[in-house]
DNA sequence: AGGCAGGCGCTCC
DNA sequence: GGAGCGCCTGCC
């Protein structure tokens, strides 16, 4: 089916933003994209083109891509002043914060720890095949689903231990049985204000502030918490002496945290 | 070939 | 409450 553009979105900066490790670029700008137990293939020209049907697009997809937020006048809001965060909301355009699962999410930025993006990408792979489910075929090449919680409990540790987890194995094994003796966590989580959501996610073993906020921020759609790693700290340092105006950009600090990343990444942190 | 990666827990003080 | 250190392992 066909979706009619009608606010920023670019595929290829939101695949390289960090806040998802499953997309597949198939070139062309085109990705395949596995996420809540579906796989679909998106091109993206004047409008966007998906491998699906109306129903699942409305059930899924407008979410999953937050179709319903206009990113123009969010970015608009940036100062012009502020040379930097301008320059990088320009060359962000497009990037949008997916809408993505919560228990999905806070595994993979578990996983995510001392670990190389590619590396990342890697051990997600394995842990899919390892216990997820097979949910479609992409030119011969099976596909599977994230695991969900009760693939997650009841997969064997045999299993895990062949996905590359390192030390974060029991981190994983601690956070999903907590999960499961209450299944309602989750979504009692979702009810959460931002302070009490980080609070709770690093009560769980293996998470820490980082961890905490990307889940939050990715997978329980924060828009304003602001996870800080090694190239957010530089850039602060580099370009916010007197601190970075949280105030002003309430509560899009996520937003643009994402624009900070990516541009300090690829220009500013290369130099 | 060996250091380093999109941190965290633990152990000191 | 914060600085220092060890940790699994794939990747460049």
């Amino acid at each position: 089916m066909k979706y009619i553009i009608n606010d920023e979105i670019d595929l290829h900066k939101i695949a390289h933003s960090g806040q998802c490790f499953r997309w597949r670029d198939l070139g062309n700008d085109s990705f395949l994209i596995p996420a809540f137990g579906k796989v679909v293939r998106v091109s993206q020209g004047k409008d966007l083109e998906l491998s699906c049907t109306e129903e699942e697009f409305q059930s899924i997809w407008y979410q999953y891509f937050d179709l319903g937020r206009d990113y123009t006048s969010i970015r608009n809001m940036i100062d012009k002043n502020d040379c930097f965060l301008y320059n990088a909301g320009q060359a962000g355009k497009g990037i949008r914060i997916l809408r993505q699962d919560p228990l999905e999410t806070l595994i993979s930025f578990i996983i995510s720890q001392r670990k190389s993006i590619p590396a990342i990408k890697t051990s997600i792979e394995k842990l899919c095949r390892a216990c997820g489910h097979l949910i479609g075929n992409f030119e011969g090449e099976e596909i599977y689903s994230f695991p969900d919680l009760n693939d997650l409990i009841n997969a064997d540790i045999s299993k895990l231990e062949a996905c590359s987890l390192g030390y974060r194995l029991p981190y994983i094994l601690k956070t999903v049985e907590e999960l499961g003796k209450d299944p309602g966590l989750l979504d009692e989580m979702k009810e959460m204000d931002d302070h009490a959501l980080i609070q709770r996610l690093m009560e769980f073993y293996g998470v820490g502030i980082k961890v905490a906020s990307c889940t939050g921020l990715f997978g329980f759609h924060r828009t304003n918490l602001f996870p800080e790693d090694v190239w957010i700290k530089r850039a602060l340092q580099d370009n916010y002496k007197e601190g970075f105006p949280f105030e002003k950009y309430r509560p899009y600090n996520g937003i643009m945290q994402q624009y900070i990343f990516e541009y300090y990444r690829t220009t500013a942190g290369n130099q």
